[in-house]
DNA sequence: TTGTATTTAATGTAATTACATTTAATTTTA
DNA sequence: TAAAATTAAATGTAATTACATTAAATACAA
């Protein structure tokens, strides 16, 4: 039951119904919960998504177009993405020395220094997942790459 | 692999870390394919869901708090979705007799006709799903719903 | 009854998103 | 090389979303 209970469903729903609708279902209530965590923080999921992005770069500098590759949401405006992190300062943006069009994309330090705070606040949110089991999580993983191929 | 590649993710993550991601990347995907196959028939898949939730009513009207209180993605604004359709005459609009400040939304032929011409193409997307098959599907449920709680 | 609180829906708004267009730089090709 | 095509990012915009406020009707309490 579950879900079928969070959207009042007064009659029964095939598993093939049910699964589509579990999925998004579920997604949006991961990003929610994901964005009111960030709030305090003054960060988005988004915000948040290219920032670790740009973390896991070690001090390599990324593209707008790096970025995107690697973003969850690739709809959403990564230029104006990185605006807002510019105007925290969280990110600084320079004209990349061998393509003119580029820009360079580097993490700052208050921009990691922001990151491994919020971390902290992220190792409550990763136990929900650990107590579901390495099993589980495998086999969940699996389920939803089958689902997309 | 496949979500891995998908965000172009360099390293490793652990089932952990991957689930989460792995459950909002295949929310957005899913919603993103409905979105593009409610289109043509100038919906989004907010306006849809309305829609059947009034179909699933068979002819008794509800509230704009009933309605929301069945809908997948209960912080958008169902004034203004219910707006949108009644624009397209597909739902109608009459005030409460029992309470004044309560609208009755009742799906029109029209908004009927709409959904069972969607259905027809609907099949071809459940098909994605039925190939999965019913166990897995009923365990994929399982694991989401067991993540939820 | 009359004033207060609550409920229902609509509205205002600022921010975000989706999508197309523009600008500037680079690459290709004639 | 010069013109055309492509690429990278930014910008314009209309629509949508999130969130707060408002307006109207009803319920409640003194």
């Amino acid at each position: 039951m579950g879900f079928q209970e969070d959207i009042k469903q007064p009659f029964f729903l095939s598993e093939e119904q049910k699964a589509p609708l579990n999925v998004i279902y579920t997604g949006n209530w991961l990003a929610n919960q994901q964005n009111e965590l960030l709030k305090p923080y003054g960060l988005t999921m988004q915000q948040y998504n290219v920032l670790r992005i740009l973390r896991g770069q070690n001090g390599r500098p990324m593209t707008i177009l790096a970025i995107i590759e690697r973003m969850l949401d690739k709809t959403s405006n990564a230029s104006r993405l990185v605006d807002k992190l510019l105007d925290k300062q969280l990110v600084v943006r320079n004209e990349c020395p061998n393509d003119r069009r580029a820009v360079d994309i580097l993490i700052t330090a208050e921009g990691l220094d922001l990151l491994s705070q919020i971390d902290l606040i992220q190792e409550n949110w990763k136990t929900r997942f650990s107590k579901m089991g390495e099993e589980r999580l495998q086999h969940l993983n699996e389920l939803l790459d089958l689902l997309r191929s």
